[in-house]
DNA sequence: CGGTATTGGGAAAGCGCATTCCCACTGCGT
DNA sequence: ACGCAGTGGGAATGCGCTTTCCCAATACCG
């Protein structure tokens, strides 16, 4: 049995297709009073359900959200789809889901289905990159987000935008001050003096790259040294693994008296947390034997001990306003703020307590 | 400048839509050969996108699978809705989003969204609940529900059925084995034969039920009194709002030496977590004054200290499963395994280390 | 070599709905 | 009383595609 449609319903109530097209779906012309509740009644007795696609293709228009994601059980990607959700239920629109593991190739195959369900916008979340393994990648990705742009299409970068993508319009960029709050971030950090070093996620990643280019520049401003760069994977894995190293290196260093603590910045809060794992794994402790931070401020993460310092971000925001600018034409564009974050120092860099330092 | 359609495509190939359609889509005949690359040529230099709304309404199928969860943001939640992805991709189907916060009318409003999109399938996770104010809402939902199915749609609920749904085929439900698993987590922790308290979610809500059920039967397996209920929200702040009063609890039943070490069971990892921060916030140590053990074994809550014990639950494939049930009746129901889980002992419920005890 | 399968392409009829016309009818003005 | 705008409803067209159904051309059979 298959749902009925909107000509049973006419018929049942005993108008033209027309008339109950006109009274069910939010038209121009309202019939009248009598007749309305006629086909309401219809349409309630009968369980009537509108097909959307078929109004989609009517009108061309079809309430639909693309959201690409690197992986939604990544807590920084699932935060911005809440974002995302959320500013749908208010377009009255649903989200259509594509995760891409970061593949630009995969992430142009996602625009492609979007653009063939004729989404009405598309966000992207997650680092772009710039890698030469990428470029062709990259460029065709562009490609086709430029098609769907001139087709009418909508669509909302989150970070950076597209390598290559033409500034055509309906192409809007939430950007994050990923670099300036690193820099803050250091500037913070610096006033312990101690030694620095960075866990980054591989070379070419936009995020990645300007949260280190901005943690080095914050270090300088503040006479520091250059940090070293540990290039390693952008997840708790890659974290954990840099750790692993840099426990070796703080354990051969001994006695710890006679350097200074060392202080690692990791990238993103993931990553910062799997160093922290492998620093406890080899008997290490933090804040004690090493200051660790990270960035984005994970809700999840928050009861971790020793509390992260880190960079907080509101993903849930970000991932609004991207929805939203990419909504339409509305004043939104212009009427929503920058995006904002703050550094958060908590326990995990806190300078040794004199008192608590071994006697 | 719309999106070229396929009537162009076959025009510039000088072939009829109907061959054109044959050739771009899938279809049982296929046009030769030379006129297949003359087709393909002349879609690749238009830049040709298949309307799917249209590709839908034609052939009355979507390629559309519909995930209702309570919070996209939430891990638990995200975990499954990887899954379902996964699945989904598998299929090549995309997955519509919608969060309901849990609420039976949001969900059945749901329902009927991806009814009108006419989603191929409906995957529901999140908590189903018994309780009297959801009445109403439950039967509305099991009609939608029914409704849908009736007209051809496969739904997979993930937990319990719905409430009053009647079992129309094309209603699959993957179960797990809440009950079962926390009866096996309580015969564990019944080892140490400490004073137990359950903190539990509102009454009604069938997984937090059925976990205290079956740890209460377990504690009784044991030969132990049946532990304290305490009821609350079912997530991060309402296990820290019952971890405060637990506290409030330990701390007056002082000194600790006479009365037995209280052994917390949150109903999920969340709650656990928050009664710990509320235990710690009180300057009380997880294990040493109270053990605390949680559900689900949520991966981002793996780094937490002191690790947690908890009931494992592979919620990835619980999701892929509800989605590939619920895909048709392909071998996959009958050859998909049942859902099971594993209890994972760590730090958290150590018993009290008597070296380290104090002296 | 005639006749019947078989192949390969096109014409046309929808899929379910929105919407533009068009038409019958009412109420108003002068 | 006549013509006018205005109102409320229906017929018909088209959105872009799939899919019968149909027809011509080829292949194959005795």
């Amino acid at each position: 049995m298959a749902a009925s449609t909107l000509t049973e319903v006419a018929r049942l109530a005993g108008v033209s297709p027309a008339t109950a097209s006109r009274v069910l779906n939010g038209s121009a012309r309202i019939p009248g009073k009598d007749i309305a509740v006629r086909v309401r009644q219809a349409a309630e007795s009968l369980g009537y359900i509108p097909n959307a696609q078929a109004q989609g293709l009517a009108k061309s228009s079809s309430g639909l959200i693309g959201l690409i994601v690197h992986d939604i059980a990544d807590p920084y990607f699932s935060a911005i789809a809440r974002g995302v959700q959320e500013a749908a239920r208010e377009q009255h629109k649903m989200v259509l889901l594509a995760t891409t593991e970061g593949a630009p190739e995969s992430e142009k195959e996602a625009v492609g289905a979007f653009a063939a369900r004729r989404a009405d916008s598309i966000v992207i979340a997650g680092s772009r990159t710039s890698r030469v393994e990428d470029r062709d990648g990259n460029a065709e990705l562009a490609a086709e987000l430029d098609r769907y742009c001139r087709n009418g299409g909508h669509v909302g970068v989150i970070g950076h935008g597209i390598v290559g993508a033409t500034a055509a319009d309906g192409y809007h960029v939430v950007s994050v001050p990923n670099e300036e709050l690193a820099a803050q971030l250091a500037t913070e950090l610096a006033a312990s003096r101690e030694d620095f070093v960075i866990i980054g996620g591989p070379e070419g990643l936009f995020t990645s790259d300007d949260r280190i280019r901005g943690f080095q520049r914050g270090l300088a401003v503040a006479g520091l040294p250059a940090a070293d760069v540990i290039r390693t994977d952008f997840n708790r894995a890659g974290g954990f693994e840099a750790g692993l190293a840099l426990a070796a290196r703080i354990t051969a260093s001994q006695p710890r008296t006679e350097t200074k603590r060392l202080c690692i910045f990791a990238v993103n809060d993931v990553m910062a947390i799997g160093a922290a794992a492998a620093l406890r794994s080899q008997g290490l402790r933090v804040p004690r034997d090493a200051a660790v931070a990270g960035f984005d401020d994970i809700e999840t993460l928050r009861d971790f001990r020793p509390a992260l310092s880190t960079v907080h971000l509101s993903l849930e925001e970000i991932g609004r306003q991207a929805a939203s600018r990419a909504a339409g034409p509305s004043a939104d564009d212009a009427g929503s703020p920058p995006i904002t974050g703050q550094v958060i120092l908590r326990r995990s860099t806190e300078v040794a307590h004199p008192s608590s330092a071994e006697s």
